[in-house]
RNA sequence: GGGAGCAUAGCUCAGCUGGGAGAGCAUCUGCCUUACAAGCAGAGGGUCAUAGGUUCGAGCCCUAUUGUUCCCACCA
């Protein structure tokens, strides 16, 4: 046997991965014969590293993807990383800064270079980490989101898309980054709540020495005003519509507007109007017709409509035009306010809502029917309930603005002729114009939202648009594995995506975890230097103990807190799974291991099994339910309760027994259930089962190709399972009754039973003596036969007398049975409280009436017994 | 402003279509019993947030309240 005495993963868990690969395990075929199950890896950003997050999202999906291959599909699991436009540029800019190099030193050609070299050097780095997973991906078809393959199917949409008329560019107020220089897209925008001021400037009224006061907490976009809107039902501004107003600073005449957006009860009922730098005053502007002002670069400085405040930063400036307004004597006053305001998800920085060209995906249509698969079940979200966030976002969606002023990235397939102006969209590169001949020719300078091509993610990978024989067998997916902080950058543009240009969903289920905190509750960061590095656990305590602690007993759905103690608690189920192993081979070593349907079996053989099969029952339900969770508690409960408690303890007599016939027998059970069990747990803890498999006699590798267990009706066994119980509940009897007096539990002592149920004591003796640390049973008519000072146990159908001589203290024994008469009786109560209730027995099923009945009877005939007892022990 | 989740043992959480409250950790008491001290055996510990309601019966369903976390929208 090759196994060492503890569990220690190090030891193995590189070579099995490399096995696994080597010999091509992984590869799903398209096959005919078989059904496909297809996962599309969720493809993680070539600058990352694998974090918690990462570790629980790939181990859930590994955990599925292993469960159907070994229930005999082709199971794909389909590896890929994504360029992350915008992520990566921003990290390759931030390296260059520190070269001292900018991106307009090196050009856009120069900085490609750079960032594909950038990509060789770490987008393989958090690949080499799926596998110290685990991870069972098809590395044969690893893809990147800027390959080849992925890039034809983003012209193709692009395409398609602006021919259909569901791409257009155009001037709109977008969310800009000062920062990274870029638009973002709605979902890019985070915002945060922040204190700061409500400023209260005086617009005077033309040739009038009135004053409409309005507010504003961006005072420097008042330079690019073109308006003061108030609502047309407020009675303090009656009249006053196309009344003009001097802006001050600037003193230019802008006039009043009445529109219904303003409302009456907010700070004065005025509302300055500045389309360019605000998304509800640019709505205004287009029912007004007024001009938009642009006043903030896109640098975030001031630009030269700013007048004197041309270059000076937005910050700067707010600060400067306040001080003006107040020597102006304008400036009214000055509010506290907390307000959200928007940052850029990648850097941080506030965000400046601008009007800028950009290319937008109209999103209405698109829009609809995405709604309609998920209403009508053809998507299915798993926790149920993320459906509905679902619904919310996709209901309210406004266009998406898909143009990145960034480098790195699907460059937009649109061609100006630079000679008359012609603009062409085109899968292929344009030379030629095709309406003047100019070869003067320049592609958009702009690159597509990271996002766009993560949309197309579940058919890119299997070969859109070419009709291939992978997208027809393998698409669409089964189940999207991911963070709920995904679903709108995501999840929505993959459904919307794969119905408008497979015509088809891309997945049936979408199987949504929760984030991994940190033990306090508290989100992972940087910034707090809390995160948990997965890799480090892993090189500690082994892939299996960390996948274990990422999934056992957790809901789907929810956040989980992540501690030390998880972890322990993880690896000492390995430790456990592995002893049990050794404890299994070990005894198996020399002996004749059978086919268990030839075997002659015990009663404990019998129950063991029948647990057995009861646990694959529900370990494929819930597996099939998504409830990884609740498989992996099963099977844990099943393993070190029924399996390693029990079923190996009583084994014990046997082994060490004398009858060759039943010992064989014996470990051919126990083998045959230690395979089972590394079977099952399989999917959750891949390497330490195929090292154990490797040592069970009779095994042929590799486990994870081998059958996924089968529920068999016939291996219930309910008469042996009526029969251990009892036997279980004895020796649990005896041992807390040596516990009680305080005896040794290697104290040997005698033990009395009265019952009219003999059998379970006939079988079971054996089991009661080694177990409870009994040297005798002896059936008893009548306790009067003992002479011994005994301490008596009344349990359901067994009345048991343990003699301990001077330990029993019949004080103690009298006020014990008087508790146990007490809770007895309660039981009786509660039982003749609902028995004599007519609701009850009218309305409850008959089957639990009946059940209620028997559990009186049963009462009844314990407190009978337990009142004897007492009156014995009293001397009555 | 709209929506969602959570509130169960000291801690972290399970609890399926309503039918006698569970696990792990921690605590206490014994054990180095030849698979495992990363272990074994035993024990204690809960008004299931509060108040109503539906029901023969509520941790679970309904209503309200309180606390808490999150998402969306955004108010100048």
């Amino acid at each position: 046997m090759d196994m060492a005495k503890t569990y220690n993963p190090s030891e193995f868990e590189k070579e099995i991965y490399q096995e696994w690969e080597n010999n091509g395990y992984f590869r799903a075929e398209v096959d005919a014969n078989k059904l496909p199950f297809t996962i599309v890896i969720p493809p993680p950003n070539i600058t990352g590293q694998l974090h918690m997050g990462h570790a629980l999202d790939e181990t859930l999906q590994d955990t599925l993807i292993r469960f159907k291959r070994m229930q005999g599909y082709s199971a794909l699991w389909l590896p890929g990383t994504d360029h992350a436009s915008i992520a990566t540029e921003v990290k390759i800019v931030e390296q260059m800064a520190k070269e001292g190099v900018t991106k307009n030193d090196i050009g856009r050609d120069g900085f490609l270079e750079r960032a594909w070299a950038w990509k060789e050097k770490y987008g393989g780095r958090i690949i080499e980490q799926l596998k110290t997973l685990g991870s069972s991906c098809d590395w044969s078809r690893l893809a990147f989101t800027m390959d080849e393959k992925c890039s034809k199917a983003v012209k193709e949409v692009f395409v398609n898309l602006y021919e259909k008329g569901l791409i257009y560019r155009g001037d709109r107020i977008i969310n800009w980054c000062p920062d990274c220089k870029t638009a973002l897209s709605d979902a890019e925008v985070e915002y945060v709540e922040e204190d700061s001021s409500l400023w209260y400037i005086k617009y005077p009224v033309k040739d009038s020495d009135k004053f409409i006061t309005v507010a504003t907490s961006r005072p420097e976009t008042m330079l690019g005003d073109t308006a003061v809107a108030v609502n047309p039902k407020d009675p303090r501004y009656a009249g006053m519509e196309g009344k003009m107003l001097v802006l001050p600073i600037v003193n230019k005449e802008i006039p009043i507007v009445y529109d219904e957006y303003v409302e009456l009860e907010f700070g004065t009922g005025a509302v300055k109007i500045t389309p360019a730098h605000d998304p509800n005053d640019f709505e205004v502007g287009l029912r007004h017709n007024l001009p938009v002002i642009k006043v903030i670069a896109d640098d975030g400085t001031m630009n030269e409509f700013a007048g004197k405040y041309n270059g000076m930063p937005a910050m700067e400036c707010r600060e400067k035009i306040v001080e003006e307004l107040r020597e102006l004597g304008v400036l009214e006053k000055i509010e506290p306010l907390h307000h959200s305001v928007g940052h850029c998800y990648r850097c941080n920085h506030t965000v400046e809502p601008i009007v800028s060209k950009q290319w937008f995906v109209k999103m209405e249509p698109l829009a609809k029917p995405a709604i309609e698969v998920v209403r009508n079940k053809s998507v299915k979200f798993t926790p149920e309930r993320f459906s509905k966030i679902y619904f919310n976002w996709m209901e309210n969606v406004k266009d998406w603005c898909i143009s990145r002023q960034l480098w790195w990235g699907h460059r937009i397939p649109a061609y100006y002729c630079q000679d008359c102006g012609e603009m062409v969209i085109a899968k292929e590169d344009v030379k030629v114009c095709s309406k003047c001949g100019s070869t003067n020719i320049k592609q958009d300078e702009d690159v597509l939202d990271t996002w766009f091509s993560s949309a197309l993610w579940p058919f890119s990978t299997l070969g859109y648009p070419d009709k291939t024989e992978d997208l027809e067998y393998f698409y669409p997916t089964d189940v999207l594995v991911t963070g709920y902080d995904i679903i709108f950058f995501w999840v929505a543009r993959m459904i919307f995506s794969g119905l408008e240009h497979m015509k088809r969903i891309p997945f049936k289920d979408v199987l949504i975890h929760g984030l991994v905190r940190d033990s306090q509750g508290r989100k992972m960061s940087k910034s707090l230097g809390n995160g948990i590095d997965p890799t480090e656990i892993i090189a500690k305590y082994g892939a299996d103990t960390l996948r274990f602690s990422l999934v056992n007993g957790v809901a789907a759905g929810s956040d989980m807190r992540f501690s030390d103690e998880k972890i322990e608690g993880a690896r000492n189920f390995m430790n456990k799974v592995w002893n049990a192993s050794r404890f299994v081979i070990m005894n198996a070593e020399g002996k004749e291991v059978k086919d268990i349907k030839d075997c002659k079996l015990s009663s404990a053989d019998k129950w063991i099994i029948s647990k057995l099969n009861k646990t694959i029952k529900e370990v494929t339900i819930n597996m099939e339910k998504y409830e990884m969770g609740v498989a992996l508690a099963n099977l844990y409960d099943f393993v070190w309760t029924d399996f390693c408690d029990w079923y190996i303890e009583l084994t014990k007599p046997v082994l060490y027994g004398e009858d060759e016939k039943k010992r064989n027998d014996t470990v051919s059970v126990l083998t045959f259930v230690l395979g089972e069990i590394v079977k099952l747990l399989h999917p959750f803890i891949p390497f330490v089962t195929e090292k154990i498999y490797k040592s069970i006699p009779g095994t042929k590798g590799p486990l994870m190709l081998a059958d996924f267990p089968r529920y068999n009706a016939k291996l219930n066994y309910r008469a042996s399972v009526k029969e251990i119980e009892p036997v279980k509940e004895i020796i649990k009897c005896v041992r807390n009754v040596k516990a009680k007096v305080g005896a040794a539990p290697s104290k040997k002592v005698t033990l009395y039973v009265k019952t009219e149920n003999n059998k379970p004591i006939k079988n079971g003796a054996v089991y009661i003596q080694k177990l409870a640390g009994v040297s005798d049973i002896q059936i008893i008519e009548d306790k009067s036969a003992l002479t011994e000072k005994v301490v008596a146990q009344v349990i359901d159908g067994f009345e048991l007398f343990v003699p301990l001589g001077e330990l029993v203290d019949f004080e103690q024994e009298i006020e014990r049975l008087e508790k146990e008469l007490n809770s007895v009786r309660s039981e009786i109560a509660r039982a003749n409280g609902k028995l004599s209730n007519n609701g009850f027995l009218e309305k409850a099923p008959k089957s639990l009436v009946d059940q209620e009945r028997a559990k009186l009877n049963k009462y009844i005939d314990m407190s009978e017994k337990i009142a004897q007892q007492l009156k014995d022990l009293k001397g009555e």
